[in-house]
DNA sequence: ATTGGGTTGGAAATCGTTTCCACTCCCCTG
DNA sequence: CAGGGGAGTGGAAACGATTTCCAACCCAAT
C-alpha cells in the first residue's frame, strides 16, 4: 500500500539506487535528478525513516532528558534545542524524569535502544555519580548540572558567582541576616548552597540555610516555621523558581511586606518576576545560549569524537528589582 | 560491534525467532524463556528499535505538534501526553510551529516520514481549513483548536461558555464598558471573540474588541492607544496569557490601578496570576484532563478505526480574584 | 585503434527484527 | 489405535531503504 523507492524508480524508469542517490547527495546527472524529482512528486513518495535509519546506522535523533519540562528553565532550553535539531535535520525525543533515578535509568536504557545520535541530559546527583561507570554508545552533554571533573561535556551556570552576586547585592543594600533555600535533588542546589556559604563568610556574616525538596509546597511549609521565629532572616535567597514562589506565598501568608519586612531574591528571570509588585530581584540565566552551546558541543563531539572533555561555565546576570530595595530601618 | 538478536540466539543455543518470541509475547516454553533472558543479560543485548519498527510496521511514536512549548498551556499538556505515551510504551516527538502554516506543513511531512502511530495537533486556522484535503495515514486528535464539524477527533475548551462566564462575572460586579483582546491566529481566539460578543449582547452591552497577534508586545502596543482614549474600557478580557501579561504591563505603564481604574480577566490559571497583587481572575482550563482525553481518543481510534468522529468539549472553571473586585464608584 | 581514467547506472548485499510456514511432538478424542 | 489439533521450535522470507561492487560507457591521450 505504501509507495516505496521501487515504485518511484519504476515511475522514473531508473533503478532504486539511482533514486536514492538523486535524493541524497550521490553523483547523478542533472536530467536524471529532475526526472526522479518529478516521479517523487507524481507518486507522492515519502522515504521511510525507520528503513533509512536501520540501513544507515544513524538515527538522526537526539535525546533530551530533563527533570520536568514544566520547569521554565527546561522549557526554554528545550525550545532552543529543538530548533537547533530540526535545523540540522534531526529529531528530538523528550523525557521527564521527575528527579527520579529509577526513571533516569529507564530512559537511559530506552535511549540506547533508540540508538541515539547524541543526548542532552540534566541528571540527578545519584545518576551523575554513576554516569561514569555506565557505558553509553553515544555522546552526552550535561546541562545545568555537572560535577567537578567528569567524563562528559557540560554547559552550566557559574552558580558560585551568581549566588555571590545575589548575596553581595543584598549586603550592599543593608541586609545582614540573609537566609538561604536550596534544592537538595541536584548538584545545582548544592553548588549554590556552597557559593552562598562562601559569600556570607567573605562578608563576615553567619550563613543560615535549609536544604529541601525543590517544590513550592515544601518551601511554604518550611518557611511557615522559619518566618515565625523572632530571629527570622531579613532576606531570603531561593535557589530556584519553585522555592521562590513558595517564599512569596509564605511571606504573604505571614503578612510580611516585601522588602520592608522580608527581602527576596532568586533564580530564573521569568515573566512573572517582573509583573509581581514589587518586582523580584533574580539571576537571569542565559537559557538560549545554554541550549545553543549544548548543541554545539554535541555536534562538535560528533564530528571529532577525540576532542578533550569541555565544560562551559556561563555567567548569569543579576536583575535588580524592588524586592531587594535598600533597607531603610 | 553491536550485539544483535543472532548473538543472543547463539549464546542461548536457540534460533533468533525464539529469542524474538521470548522477548515479545509469543508462545515459548518457560525454560527457554529463562534461558533467553539469561543470554540477554550476559550479552548486554538491547533491541534495535529502528529494525523493530521497520519490520513490525509500527513506529510506536506519537507526534505532538503545537504552536510553542513555552506557552504554559502546551507545556502542561505535553507533560501529560508524554506520561501517557511512555506508560503505553510509546515515544513522543515534539514540534513547535510558532503558528506558522509553512512550518506546520513541513512538520506534517516529517511526521509522515516517521510513519507515526498517531498525532496530537493544535493547528492554525489556515492549516485547520485544509486539513480535510490532506491525506494523513495516521489518526489525528486536535486539541485546543477545532472547527465545527471536521473529520478528526478533538478535545477543546467550551470557549463560548468560558468567556460568557467571564463577562457575566464582570457585569455582576458592576462593569459595563468591557473590552476584549483576542488572538487572531487560532480558531480559539475567534471562538472566544464570538462568545464575548454574544455575551455582551445578551446583557444589552456594546461589544468592543480587538483582534491581534498573540503576543504580550502586541497587546502592550495596542493598549497604549486604547487606554489613552477617554472612552477607554472599565474592564479588559484577554483571551490568553500572553495578551494578559501585555495588558498588565500596559495598565502599570499608564498608572492605572487594578481593579479601581481597570479590571482585568483572562485565561489560563498560571501560578503567577495568584502571586500578582491583586490576583487575576481567570478561566482555568482542565489541562491534565485535556491531555489525558486526547490520548484516550487517540488510543480508542487506533483500536477501532471505524469509530465515528468525536469532539470532546470540556468546561473551564472561573477562578475569581481581586482583579475583578466589585466596582465601587 | 587501444588503453585508461572518470562517471553513471544497475544488481545485489545489508541493516536487525518480526512473522510466515513447515515440522515435530504430544495429548486428547472418537 | 489412528487421526486431529494445538503448542513449541527453527529456517527463511520480508520490511524498505542505503551502500557496495561492478559493468558499461564516454572521451581524451598515446
Amino acid at each position: 500500500m505504501g509507495v516505496g523507492i521501487k515504485d518511484v524508480a519504476r515511475a522514473a524508469g531508473v533503478s532504486p539506487a539511482t533514486v536514492s542517490r538523486a535524493l541524497g547527495k550521490g553523483p547523478v546527472s542533472e536530467e536524471l535528478r529532475a526526472l526522479v524529482e518529478a516521479a517523487v512528486r507524481s507518486t507522492g513518495y515519502r522515504p521511510n525513516l525507520a528503513a533509512r535509519r536501520l540501513r544507515s546506522q544513524d538515527s538522526g535523533t537526539i535525546g533530551l532528558v530533563v527533570a520536568d519540562i514544566r520547569n521554565p528553565f527546561f522549557t526554554a532550553v528545550s525550545r532552543v534545542v529543538e530548533d537547533c535539531a530540526y535545523r540540522a535535520g534531526m529529531r528530538v525525543i523528550l523525557c521527564n524524569t521527575d528527579e527520579d533515578p529509577e526513571r533516569e535509568a529507564l530512559y537511559l536504557r530506552l535511549m540506547q535502544e533508540e540508538r541515539l545520535t547524541g543526548m542532552i541530559f540534566a541528571p540527578t546527583r545519584a545518576t551523575l555519580d554513576q554516569l561514569a561507570h555506565r557505558a553509553l554508545d553515544f555522546p552526552v552533554v550535561l546541562i545545568d548540572r555537572a560535577g567537578p571533573g567528569g567524563q562528559h561535556d557540560a554547559v552550566v551556570l557559574d552558580n558560585h558567582e551568581a549566588v555571590g552576586d545575589l548575596v553581595a547585592h543584598l549586603v550592599e543594600r543593608g541586609y545582614r541576616r540573609i537566609g538561604g533555600l536550596f534544592g537538595n535533588a541536584s548538584t545545582t542546589g548544592l553548588q549554590r548552597r556552597d557559593g552562598y556559604v562562601a559569600a556570607m563568610q567573605r562578608f563576615g556574616l553567619q550563613p543560615d540555610f535549609r536544604l529541601l525538596a525543590p517544590s513550592a509546597e515544601a518551601a511554604l511549609q518550611l518557611l511557615r516555621a522559619w518566618l515565625a521565629d523572632p530571629q527570622r532572616p531579613e532576606a531570603i535567597v531561593a535557589s530556584n523558581s519553585l522555592l521562590l514562589m513558595g517564599t512569596l506565598r509564605a511571606a504573604r501568608e505571614a503578612g510580611l511586606a516585601i522588602p520592608q519586612d522580608l527581602a527576596v531574591a532568586g533564580f530564573d528571570n521569568e515573566n512573572w518576576t517582573e509583573l509581581v509588585e514589587p518586582g523580584i530581584t533574580v539571576i537571569e540565566q542565559p537559557v538560549e545560549e545554554i541550549g545553543r552551546a549544548a548543541m554545539s558541543l554535541l555536534f562538535e563531539r560528533l564530528k571529532t569524537p577525540t576532542l578533550p572533555v569541555r565544560k562551559l561555565v556561563l555567567s548569569g546576570r543579576c536583575v535588580a528589582r524592588g524586592s531587594t530595595a535598600s533597607r531603610t530601618s
